[in-house]
This record gives structure tokens, sequence and C-alpha cells, in this order.
RNA sequence: GCGCUCGUAGCUCAAUGGAUAGAGUACUGGCCUCCGAAGCCAGGGGUUGUGGGUUCGAUCCCCGCCGAGCGCGCCA
């Protein structure tokens, strides 16, 4: 028995049809022929619009052509019933061997089930999802953490629908922010010296940026010590915070020398330590953590700015260098090089997504904020003045997310510290809940966070209920205390119910439902469809008793429980939730 | 003002252009001497913001309006 071969009921009922086709009317044989998955059980297991389809050109009743159709198709073991219904949709009904098809094929082929072949020939198969990439500047918070959430699930599932997935991030670690934060840990490191220097209203106020400099302390004593007059001394004569900030940067720079760099360098090891470790105690794990500031050393980002040049798609004007991203569809020109000649991150950003290309991935997938959606027009601009093709570059915007905590909405600035943490909302909602949550959405849809909420009711989380299914199959196989490998190759004819017919429906979805959720950038599907197999589950489970006495029945109703925990297991670890034994 | 995204049950959210728009939650009423009640079954709840258009068929595509979020820097 070909038991590793899925019965793929759907590519069997579209040769089916496409037969009838062409016979019906042979000139219309490149039409597509969609089977769907009809919502209502009485409408059978697959339902085709073939008829609706063709009514228009072939100006007749879409009864009448189903009619035709349905007289014309081929004889099928598979199929039990074909019923014209509605408009003229053509409703198949399965027969029960069909239905149950998919079981023997779960456990056959195990955690590869829903698996996609590699992709190949000219379909795009190398992809690189890019995410996260916050500054290294604070701890992330939860709006990072659906950024991360995300990310990680689509890579996932894009890997297991057959694509070769590269997980990078994106250290910004050459801007201004850096050095403010640089700044910030080093006047926190003076007061602890009684050298105490205005702390600006805009550098970072959270309480790491003094324990950076309390380990500054410890390791190195007064060794970067200046009289807080040699700080002030430097600074500019202005109101303007911004550039009194940019005065005690340059100040720490000049008074540090080379010890500036220890400082720039201790603190972005800090933070991308703690990024790093917080993300992976969070199932998030990245293959290349990529440097802007390499794109500096390696002279890249000189090398894009020259490619553009070369294209005549850069002018100069006030001393500064602008690309003209207009011509692209951007609201404005933008500027590439300042006119003190240092490179804008825009820059450096071009000269990213080139090396990217440059690397060979069929196409690269952004995962941004969604407030950097104005942000989207430029960079494709500048690949497309760069000869590149910038159809390859993807980007998906996640929508914000807004905390609540006793019904008022949290501030979430990450300079003045007050914004609750990634790490803090692991520790009151837990990991498995809190990947879990953040996919019951789509990206592109605003998420009101409410803490209370998450914290007091954990339990009734949905995550729990796909859990709980997990752990009551894994509980009925440890009390049959069978040969559980013997159960592929069971008999399911026991299998009558409906309940049970419309589970194996739902596992036979699984492969498609990959494919389709990957094409669409939509893990969230994945984690509707787990929901709904859980509830298909528990409904049948309170239903039927699985160890029955028949000795036929019970092995029946296990294999097909067996099923249902691979396929759960199989969807919950691509969302980098767990799958526990008990709860 | 211009641009991007969004608007679906009281609340939180789904729905490859398909049939009577679905779940959860909350509310009401049932189900454990029997495999885990973190569960199941049943019920009420909707002019899909609004007005047009395309289509056999629109929550989905196009246009106007209303409302919300975000963006519009030689910041990152």
């Amino acid at each position: 028995m070909a038991a590793s071969i899925p019965f793929d009921a759907r590519q069997h009922l579209a040769s089916l049809l496409r037969a009838a086709l062409a016979s019906v009317a042979p000139e219309r044989g490149l039409v597509e022929i969609l089977l769907e998955r009809p919502k209502q059980a009485s409408h059978g297991d697959f339902a085709s619009n073939l008829a609706l389809q063709l009514a228009r050109e072939l100006k007749t009743n879409p009864r009448q052509i189903a009619e035709r159709l349905v007289r014309e198709l081929p004889p099928s073991a598979a199929v039990a019933k074909v019923e014209i219904a509605g408009a003229g949709f053509i409703n198949f009904t399965l027969t029960p061997a069909a239905r149950t098809a998919v079981v023997p094929a779960v456990l056959a082929a195990g955690h590869g089930f829903g698996r996609g072949a590699p992709k190949a020939g000219k379909a795009a198969q190398r992809l690189q999802v890019e995410f996260v990439s916050a500054n290294p500047t604070g701890p992330l918070h939860v709006g990072h953490g659906r950024g991360a959430a995300y990310g990680a699930s689509l890579a996932s599932l894009l890997a297991f629908a057959g694509y070769d997935v590269t997980r990078e991030y994106y250290v910004n670690d050459a801007g201004r922010q850096m050095d403010i934060l640089a700044v910030s840990a080093w006047l926190r490191y003076l007061e602890l010296f009684d050298e105490p220097v205005p702390f600006p209203p805009n550098g970072y106020q959270g309480g790491y940026v003094r324990e950076m400099a309390e380990q500054v302390k410890t390791a190195h004593g007064d060794r970067y010590v200046h009289p807080a007059e040699a700080v002030l001394a430097c600074l500019p004569e202005t109101e303007d915070i911004e550039a009194k900030l940019d005065g005690l940067i340059l100040a720490g720079k000049d008074l540090l020398g080379e010890d500036w760099a220890y400082i720039h360098g201790h603190v972005l090891n800090e933070q991308l330590t703690d990024c790093r470790a917080d993300l992976e105690e969070f199932g998030v794990h990245f293959d290349v953590w990529f440097s802007e500031r390499s794109l500096y050393e390696t002279g890249m980002v000189e090398r894009a700015v020259a490619t553009l040049e070369k294209s005549g798609h850069i002018y100069l004007q006030d001393g500064a260098k602008w690309f003209s991203s207009t011509a692209f569809g951007d609201e404005k020109d933008r500027v590439v090089q300042r006119d003190n000649g240092i490179y804008t991150y825009f820059a450096s950003d071009i000269a990213y997504h080139l090396n990217k290309f440059e690397r060979g991935f069929d196409k690269v997938i952004d995962v941004w904020g969604a407030d950097h959606h104005g942000y989207i027009p430029r960079v494709k601009g500048a690949l497309a003045a760069s000869g590149a093709d910038a159809d390859r570059l993807d980007v998906t915007l996640v929508q914000f997310v807004s905390l609540f905590r006793e019904g008022q909405k949290a501030s979430m600035s990450t300079r003045s510290g007050e914004y609750v943490t990634l790490r803090q909302l692991r520790e009151e909602v837990g990991n498995d809940a809190c990947r879990f949550f953040y996919m019951l959405r789509k990206c592109d849809q605003a998420l009101d966070f409410d803490l209370d909420l998450a914290k007091s009711q954990s339990n009734e989380n949905p995550v729990y209920y796909v859990q709980y299914a997990h752990a009551r199959i894994c509980s009925v196989l440890a009390q049959w205390e069978g040969d559980q490998a013997a159960l592929g190759a069971v008999d399911l004819a026991p299998l009558q119910h409906e309940r049970e017919f419309a589970l194996c429906a739902r596992l036979a979805e699984f492969p498609e439902l990959i494919q389709v959720a990957a094409r669409d950038y939509a893990p969230h599907a994945l984690a509707f469809y787990l929901k709904d197999l859980a509830g298909d589950f528990h409904g049948w489970y309170n239903a039927e008793r699985v160890l029955v006495d028949d000795k036929a029945t019970r092995e029946a109703r296990l294999a097909l429980a067996m099923a249902t925990r691979q396929v759960l297991q199989n969807g919950l670890s691509l969302l980098g939730v767990s799958q526990p034994v008990s709860m």
C-alpha cells in the first residue's frame, strides 16, 4: 500500500473536470480549474465553479453547463456523489475510503507531512527574511516582539513550504543612535564619580544605561573620568536639544580619544548580547547578524552611491548629494550624502539591499514596522536605479502594537525608558501564549494588547486550547499502551461519523494551507487553522470514545487521533509553540 | 494638505471574487460513577463605516465621502 503518497483529491477531481471540459467545450481547455473546500458540509468535500466561469463566454445558463459537465465526468472510484447546487456549483462528495486516506499519509510522513517539495526551476528558491533589526540601543519592546514572532513564523513557514530561507538581523551599529547610547552611558558613569553633567532629556533614560555605567566602573575604575567642567566647556551655545546632544557626543569623542571606541563597543556589545538572548529565549533564531558598519568598512556604501551616480540619478544641491527618487514614484528626492560628507542611513540601506541581491537571493523579504511605509518607494527606486530588479524585494509592514494597562494606553518611547519590554511580556504571559497571541491577527491589523487581560485570563488564551488537544491525544495513546508504529497500516473503514470525516478533511487541508499561507506571507492563517483543527478534534473526542472494546474501531480511531497529533505538532512547531505531552 | 494602511457581532478578530459572512469572548440553558470539563452541545446576537461602479456573483477589485493609525528630516 502506497501510504507515503498522499491521495491528492483536489488534483484528481481537477483531472476529471478537465476531461469533462474537453468534451463539453474543447475550445476552453485553457481555463483554470479551481476546486475549493466548501464552508458547509452539505456542499460536499470539494466544489467547482467551473460552470459559472464558463457561463458568460458560452452564453448559456450555468446550471445547464454544469449538467453537461457532470454527464461527461469520467467515472471515479474516489467519488461517491456529484451534485449541482446553487447558481451552478458542482459539488463532489468523496467515498469514505478517499476521505480517510489522509490518515496513513500523515502517519507515514510524520514530521514531514505538509512539507512542500523544494522549489525548483523558475520559481524563486532562495529567500531571505530580514526582521526585527531594532537599533541595539535598549531592550526590545512588545512592538519588536510582534515583528519577531511574525518574522520567525514566516521564515519557518516558507522553509517548510519548500524554500531555502535565510533569517537575518540588520544591526544598526554605525549611526547617531549608537553614539547617543554611548554618551548616555558615559554621562551616567561620570555621575558615579561625582562629575555630574546635566543628563540630556533626549538621551537614553532607561535603567539599563546606569547598569552599563556600573559595569564600566567595575571593570575599569576611573579610567574614563573627565571633569564635568571639561565636558560642559565643549558644549555649543544653543537651546536646540539635538544640537546640544551632538555637542555632548563630540565632547565624549574629544576627551576620550581612543577610549571612545571602547565605550561605544561595550554598550553595543551589551545590548546586542541582551537582544540576542531575549530573542533566542523567545524561540527566534537568526542565521546572519549583518553589521551596518561593515558596509562602510568594505566600501559598499561608497560603491552603491557611485553606482547611482554612474546611472545618472544623483545630483548635487546645497552641498549634498541627492538621489532623484521622484523619478521612481517617491514623494520627493532624498539625500544620500550630507553636506558634511557623512552618508545618510538611506545610503547604507541602499548598499545593504544591493548587497542582499549580490548574495544571490531570489527574493528578499523585509519585515518593517508600519511607520516605515513611506520608506518603500525610495528603497525600491534606488534598487531600480542601480539596475537591480526591485520586484525581488517584498516589504511586509507589521502594524503597531498598542499596550493597555488598566485601561490606559501605555507609553512606548524607547528613549524615555518608559515602555514594556518583550522580556516582561514573556514573563507575564509565557512564551507560548505570546508567540500564538501575536499570530492571532494578520500583520496589517493594528494590535491592542491588553496586558491585564493577557495576564489575568492567560488560561483562556487560545494557545491552550490547541495544546490541550495535543496533550489529550498523548494521554489517550499512552493509556492504550499499544504499538503506535503499527497504526499507520490499520483499516480505517470503522471511521464513519461525519465528525471523523470532517477531521480527516481538516488534516488533508494542511499541505494546501502551508502553500497558500507561504505565498501570502500569512503565518496567521496557520494559527487559525490549528484552532480549527483542535476544535474539530475536541468535538469528535467528546462525541466518540476512542478506547472502545471493538479492536477495529479502537485502532481506526487511535490512528485518526495520532494523525491529528502529528499535524498539531507540525503546525505548532512552525509557530515556535511547544507541544506539551501533559498540561 | 498630500501619501500609505485600515474600518466586519457588545468586545477581540477571521473569511484564495463564491452558496445562509464565521470563530473566540461575554450572555442564556444543557453535558463528567465512562479515554483530561484548560473540554463539548444548543441559543440569541450583522444593512461588512457610507454612497456609487465593475461582475452571473463583492467583506474582497475601482472611484467619491466619513472615521482611525502612521508617514511626509541633510533623524535612524
